[in-house]
DNA sequence: ATCGTTGTCGATAACGTTTTCCATCATTCC
DNA sequence: GGAATGATGGAAAACGTTATCGACAACGAT
């Protein structure tokens, strides 16, 4: 029933490159008239074969548009040369990020895939780790993790964390400087003399949100300026939360002359409900966010803002997993990156309208 | 020396839910006294093991953190129960797109996985067909290409392509309607009053392209408004390049006093220009461009332009593969979706500043 | 003439699943 | 009480590749 050379039964005949339905080693064998281990050796560049055979093998896989199949060479080798990156979902950080890594990818030998979680993150908790126990050594070598809510993902794997808002993560991470970002942002809008400054704060369980808050009262400390709570509100990263915590601080009897947004996103709804309330940016409010995603600079006007070097982050956290998978030592298991503060037009003095 | 029992000699003893290195089917069925294909069916709920032994197996797997690996899986089977999307880099669109798939494979049963060429599609041509032969059947059942140049990809597997430029493929494909889509912008502009009306073309490859100036000229014929040919540059979809054409435009002893532009980068672009030279936007001259990419709602000033339903390209396409690889029967093969027109700061009646 | 040596090539055992088929055993019916 | 029946578990082949190792020829050196 099991015919050892069952090849022959079905010989290769169709000489069209047909690049659909797949074709197999063996049949390139068979067409060839060699054992399926020299193709493989041809495949590969082995020693071992003579010019002469190779040359015809290369033919033969060239004409019947053979393609090593992925699947079975990963079952085979335990490395994929594939490397993930899973995103909670593709917002404009993300996407950056995304854009980083998939800059630095060239040349590693690695091949970059993006998995999406499609914004289910809330639905189950732990969904990182999962993800990572079906992937890792079955589809990748490695993964990048940029979901904003690693909890206390623990994966003793080639696994790098970017932006890892949570802090006592066992993963290498690579983050940008939120506390001292915060700082920059915050000491600008003092020493252009704003005293009473507002802040959108981020989601509070994450601690990048944290980081900033803290970096805003640090500044206030060090330039011995008193933070009045009442001046804070809850934007919890979200549009339209944030929205609504721009609305009552601006509706306050005593306002803030400038108000610094956890988020670019935060500091974009900051703008609108300013413009809706007829309130003038910058000269009766200054605006400081955070990020600078692209549309920042298309803002109107130009978003003042805490540049988070994102693609960098990307980069970095591909070199590291790449190190890390060639069992490298790492230098450094947590990168912190440098962030800088990116003047445009929504900053000025206090009461430059008058 | 290949112990044929060989599992018994390195007995798992350990307890720890090690989440790393792989455990694999063998150790769960030693581990739980039972063969490998009784684990195989406890794991996918097979008929013919008792709900006793089941439950044993289970919590064993459970121990051991057992995950089942997906790379053997589709050697065997030859499904993968993965979706592949195919993005030549992360820009606005494609982005849109690809959320828009993102959101389509929820509850489809499969997983969506992005890939990104990075830029280098300049490279070498005829790269989206060999990631094809490489990816499908292999690590995909099937693929979503959102690449703008498909030359001529031929393939007979389940292939879906978004806004393929060319027409003339042989592949199932879905696409915004740019020649309606174009009519209805530059109809706008016509009804405004504007006979004087620019447009910064696209890249002259891309049937997209060559339809929205096709586009462009009907509008005019139904009008009953000729076409002056001066008033025609060559942007290319490049930020630079429209930032070019635009100048050229503006430039003129006679300048337009409307542009629509194939894109909304370009529409952007033309946007910089007039405040460059001191044009009012809308007042001295009137913006129309395509796309509505989300920094189009951000620009200053917002920008009215032909709204393309990206994210529900993205979804059909989805919708179309995973017909597909049911191996049902297209309804359609060419889906084309309609645009619609957003109004929003960058027109108004010519002349409207005196 | 014999013995290594080198250069080619092929057989074969893995990799970790799934699936088909067969063996075993308890049960039940005549 | 024996045989048909059904339930349960296991053995083994297969998926397509790569790596190891042995076979075999041709050849030069002793």
């Amino acid at each position: 029933m099991t015919d050892p050379v069952k090849v022959e039964e079905s010989p290769v005949e169709q000489t069209t490159p047909r690049v659909g339905s797949r074709v197999t080693m063996q049949q390139v064998a068979a067409e060839a008239g060699v054992s399926v281990s020299t193709v493989s050796k041809v495949m590969n560049g082995r020693y071992g074969v003579s010019t002469q055979t190779s040359d015809h093998v290369s033919k033969v896989i060239d004409r019947l548009g053979y393609e090593t199949s992925l699947v079975a060479r990963s079952l085979r080798n335990t490395r994929t040369n594939v490397i993930g990156l899973l995103v909670a979902d593709f917002e404009p950080f993300s996407t950056e990020v995304l854009k980083g890594a998939a800059d630095a990818i060239r040349g590693t030998g690695y091949e970059l895939v993006a998995y999406s979680a499609g914004g289910r993150t809330d639905e189950h908790v732990g969904w990182e780790r999962r993800y990572l126990s079906r992937v890792m050594g079955t589809l990748v070598d490695g993964a990048v993790l940029v979901t904003p809510t690693v909890t206390d993902v623990q994966y003793d794997g080639p696994v790098v964390a970017v932006d890892p808002h949570t802090g006592r993560s066992s993963l290498p991470t690579v983050a940008a400087d939120n506390l001292q970002g915060a700082r920059m942002g915050v000491d600008h809008l003092l020493a252009l003399g704003h005293r009473r400054i507002g802040m959108v704060t981020g989601r509070a369980d994450l601690v990048s949100a944290q980081l900033r808050e803290r970096g805003f009262r640090e500044a206030h400390a060090a330039a011995g300026v008193p933070v009045d709570e009442s001046l804070l509100a809850l934007g919890a990263f979200d549009p339209e939360q944030a929205r609504e915590a721009a609305r009552t601080l601006l509706r306050l009897p005593r306002p803030p002359t400038a108000i610094f947004a956890a988020n670019d996103i935060s500091a974009l709804a900051t703008l609108d409900v300013a413009a809706e309330l007829g309130v003038d940016v910058p000269d009766q409010l200054s605006v400081v966010g955070f990020d600078n995603i692209p549309e920042s600079a298309l803002a109107h006007p130009p978003l003042t803002t805490v540049q988070q070097p994102m693609r960098q982050l990307g980069h970095d956290a591909i070199a590291m997993l790449v190190a890390l998978i060639a069992g490298e030592e790492l230098a450094q298991t947590h990168v912190i990156l440098e962030t800088t503060l990116v003047r445009r037009r929504t900053t000025t003095a206090p009461g430059a309208a008058s």
